[in-house]
DNA sequence: ATGGTAGAAACTCTA
């Protein structure tokens, strides 16, 4: 069976339900996983989804900041949040597919927004690069997100990290900004490495290759040097990582009226 | 530790 996944980072759920919608109905991913909805449960536009075919939504929103959502076609086995950091911020959801998807083996989706972590790269001096720092670490310590032999495991989001050199459009630049300092780079990876995920993008994708999936409101024009980063990510626990049929950023969306910040990521597996 | 823009919400925070 055909299984594809959209990743997104919508800033706002509502401001922009137009554009869900006509990605939408253009990809028909069978799910939806978005990051900064922005609105609470009662507020999210559950009715527009359903009549886009998307019956199935795991919400999991505060007011005016963060909340994650999973929109999907096919229906939910169980849902589950987790915090982190001993905060109550909206910024994990999962679900997991099974029988009741016509699945024969079961599938567990995490979907994640990563705090952002402010402008100053020194944990001592800025509380929200060192919640950043701290989160990266609780996601490696994370039991559920340790896919061992069989598990098929996906894990996407904004994980507001660029860890490799060609995650984002200089290096040497952006060092010392955070998204892509070297100490959030080796935590990312190291829970990465820990849980044994396969990083679809770059399994796709030689490392020498510039991808990004976000590109700066504070520009006057997006295009210009393409400076863009690799913010957002898909990954796979390795029992699926032959599954993976096709990979994609839309690009496009970024030049949409009233874009988001991020566009979509979309993975196709055969499960 | 430049400033730039965007969104929610409310006169400021977060990104």
């Amino acid at each position: 069976m055909r299984f594809s996944l959209t990743t997104w980072n919508i800033n706002s759920v509502r401001l922009r339900i137009n554009l869900v919608a006509k990605f939408l109905k253009s990809a028909r991913p069978d799910v939806l996983c978005l990051q900064e909805t922005k609105c609470i449960d009662d507020a999210f536009p559950l009715k527009r989804f359903k009549r886009l075919g998307y019956e199935h939504v795991a919400l999991n929103g505060q007011k005016g900041y963060h909340g994650v959502a999973v929109i999907s076609k096919l229906p939910f086995e169980t849902t589950d949040i987790r915090t982190f950091c001993d905060k109550i911020d909206s910024r994990h959801i999962s679900v997991a597919f099974g029988e009741k998807a016509q699945l024969t083996k079961p599938l567990v989706l995490h979907n994640f927004y990563v705090p952002a972590g402010g402008d100053i790269p020194d944990p001592a001096l800025n509380p929200k690069f060192e919640h950043k720092l701290k989160f990266l670490d609780e996601m490696k310590a994370c039991e559920p997100l340790h896919p061992r032999g069989e598990d098929r495991h996906i894990l996407v989001g904004d994980l507001n990290v660029a860890p490799h050199e060609n995650d984002v459009w200089s290096h040497k630049q952006l060092l010392k900004v955070v998204s892509h300092t070297p100490i959030e780079c080796e935590k990312l990876l190291a829970a990465q490495t820990y849980g044994e995920w396969i990083d679809v993008a770059r399994e796709r994708i030689p490392m020498s290759q510039k991808v990004y999936t976000w590109w700066s409101y504070r520009a006057a024009d997006w295009t210009i040097g393409d400076r863009g980063r690799r913010l957002d990510h898909i990954w796979v626990s390795r029992a699926l990582k032959e599954s993976v049929t096709d990979f994609k950023i839309t690009r496009d969306a970024r030049s949409w009226e009233r874009p988001s910040d991020h566009v979509p990521v979309t993975v196709t597996l055969e499960v």
